[in-house]
DNA sequence: TGTACATTTCTATAATTCGTGATTTCTGGA
DNA sequence: TCCAGAAATCACGAATTATAGAAATGTACA
């Protein structure tokens, strides 16, 4: 993952609202939940909704499918694991075997 | 690690000049390094880079301790892991047994 | 005690982000 | 074709955050 791409997925996730709804699609899984589920789950206005939805797409963190007339949300756990390797890089003094279990434990997870 | 906390670590994480700080001090492992350091590394201006490490710091991103006229900064990986399972909690539609593992090796490492 | 160095704090300005209301697009069905 | 529901987009004022320069603090050492 390039910089550019942590510092936007960061950010998006450094908002409540944001946070709320990721972790609410973490919560669901692969099934995700449409745009008017999240919004009742989490109290929240329709426009606000989607404009925090625009910005975790745009980060990467949430794919979205349309579905008759409601749109569907996921998580993007990829984004999720490459941000995590991007935020550890080198992390073990440059010794990539001492890392390399946990990340693919993680891949395999989720 | 509560929603507040995982906000302003997030927060603190999605704005460049903290990003580079904090990467720099997972790169720099146990023995961390020096503020100045840090801003030459960075080409930082010394004020900036104080204000970025003090929210670095608040948000328990990293811990600084005096060493003579110097203050050492060094990355909190421990908050960085109750972060990540902030973030993925449930993630394995509620298995926390699928992603055990995964986290416990995270824990070995750095 | 006086000086030099490393870092922080203060202050003012500039830039960005946020939330809300109104409008618009897209879809499905009468 | 027309209407209703679901979601996205637009525009704008308010609030927060970032940046830089100048000054202040704390430490070491002669």
């Amino acid at each position: 993952m390039e910089k550019k791409n942590a510092l936007s997925a960061l950010s998006a996730l450094g908002h409540e609202q944001r946070l709320d709804i990721f972790r609410h699609l973490v919560k669901a899984g692969p099934d995700g939940s449409v745009a008017g589920e999240i919004a009742a789950a989490l109290s929240a206005l329709p426009n606000t909704l989607s404009a925090n939805l625009s910005v975790l797409s745009q980060a990467g963190l949430v794919i979205s499918e349309r579905e008759g007339r409601n749109i569907r949300y996921r998580a993007d756990m990829a984004t999720m694991q490459s941000l995590l390797g991007f935020l550890l890089e080198d992390c073990c003094g440059g010794d990539a075997a001492l890392c390399a279990p946990a990340f693919n434990a993680l891949k395999r997870c989720c």
